[in-house]
DNA sequence: GTGGACTGGTTCATTATACGAACCATTGGT
DNA sequence: ACCAATGGTTCGTATAATGAACCAGTCCAC
């Protein structure tokens, strides 16, 4: 692994419940010896990355993070445009939604929304990166990657974060065909053993999968009704996404939802 | 220089007007060898930092900064809470205003805000670092923070970025020493040949310098009653940054500005 | 106050790792 | 068919990363 990595990790370590980490915990969190967190530490904080208050001496995330997201949005405005959509994704179910963006093997969280209208919520960190085998929104999206991508993420160590996630390779395949017959992709319980989700994809420009969108629900409200209720919502609100953010749904896609309503929920009422 | 720097230098290289660099322009720019850069940004992909074009091959900033600003937002949420202000202050006084935090030796900007009423509008790339010397934004900054610094600024060799940046370490001196008896810096031209700006310097919870706010005027606006009644609005704009940040105002500057206005301009209708 | 158990930070010999010239493989233009 | 670009890879060399041992300051119990 290379130092540049093992600076970039560091920053990882940060989550919504420690913004500020202190030289030793940084060492012990990252299994790494004190001088070299050290040297790192200080490299990152000469670039901006972290800083470091003046007083207790631990470290947070710093400046150029904000800065350089100001440059990725100016020019290339996911997160400003999926914002909305997702907004109103939640409002509309009443439950709480986010999108993320593949990297690597893994997915980026990019925002979410909660409405917060139960007493019950479910907690959603968007430091924690989402491991693509154990959520809707990861499943989802390999469904619709390149095969070969599918078959390099399975075929790896599956890590189990409840015990209703799914680990056996060949399971999961026939998962990844369902979602493909379906669009969406529905999990019980897989990374959070009270939650239930649905999620789907996000396409980019050329047609392939850049990150997902999904809805999270305690599982004692994850009724048939109202899956079915987000499922629909859910699939107005990929298209609209897609679309906003210059991906083209696939025809596979775009054909499957044909029946789907327009964006608008207003277009449901004509069903039966 | 350690390789952490080098790989995160890359990322500057970023801004509105280059949001894509292929392989050879990043060895060219950075000045570095190709391979090298190569190894840097694999190992930057690898993380987040930036990603591939799947055609084009070139590369452009990447998920992982938009999920590290929001940690640092959800916990430390200086953008947010800046931003009204000064899309606030924008709109009141009808030009460009920016703030910026301290990074090194050099002000990150955070955000800006143009109203666009003029034909005439200045210039604001978020992804270029500002100088302390040469804005008014790093002098009224470099006033109120431990002389050591300002000298340690200053005694560095100084680029000039137009015909009218000071340069001369004596003559900054005093001009800090003048910040230091008003509050606020104007500067004619030393950084852009045709904006004049007014910066002013926000604190942190020690009553320490952290950024900066300015407002940037193109010079052919820059008349005396305009100037003074930005420098109403900043110092009102800026009490209200500090404070909602979760600042002190240091009781040197709350009582240069004991007769200001209260962030709200209404304050201004008993003068004579 | 003294001792001990924590911190954050620094040093320097050892060694792992980063470097870059030279090398392919593709692409696009003429 | 050729050249001039580009992105990407290889491998011997040399540089830069590593970590055990070392300060120094702080907190707390006794």
């Amino acid at each position: 692994m290379g130092t540049i990595t093992k600076a970039l990790e560091l920053l990882n370590l940060f989550s919504r419940t420690k913004p500020e980490i202190g030289l030793m915990e940084f060492a012990r969190l990252s299994g790494r010896d004190k001088a070299t967190v050290h040297r790192h530490l200080t490299e990152l904080e000469e670039n901006g990355f972290v800083e470091q208050h003046p007083q207790t001496r631990a470290y947070r995330l710093g400046p150029a993070i904000l800065r350089l997201t100001a440059v990725r949005e100016a020019t290339h405005p996911v997160r400003r445009i999926l914002r909305p959509i997702v907004d109103t994704l939640a409002h509309d179910v009443g439950e709480l939604c986010h999108c993320s963006l593949l990297q690597g093997d893994m997915l980026s969280p990019v925002y979410h929304a909660d409405p917060m209208i139960h007493g019950t919520q479910v907690h959603f960190d968007e430091a924690e990166m989402l491991p693509l085998h154990a959520t809707s929104s990861g499943l989802a999206l390999l469904a619709f990657s390149p095969p070969a991508m599918a078959e390099r993420v399975l075929t790896r160590p599956l890590s189990a974060y409840t015990d209703q996630t799914l680990t056996d390779p060949s399971f999961l395949r026939s998962v990844l065909a369902d979602v493909r017959q379906d669009g969406l992709c529905n999990l019980d319980q897989a990374f959070d053993s009270e939650v239930c989700s649905v999620g789907g994809p996000l396409f980019g420009p050329e047609g392939m999968p850049i990150g997902a969108m999904s809805v999270a629900v305690p599982a004692v409200r994850a009724k048939r009704a109202k899956i079915d209720e987000i499922r629909t919502a859910l699939r107005g609100a990929i298209r609209q996404a897609t679309v906003s953010t210059g991906g083209i749904l696939p025809r596979e896609v775009a054909s499957l939802w044909a029946d789907a309503p327009a964006p608008t929920p207003t277009a449901q009422r004509g069903l039966p």
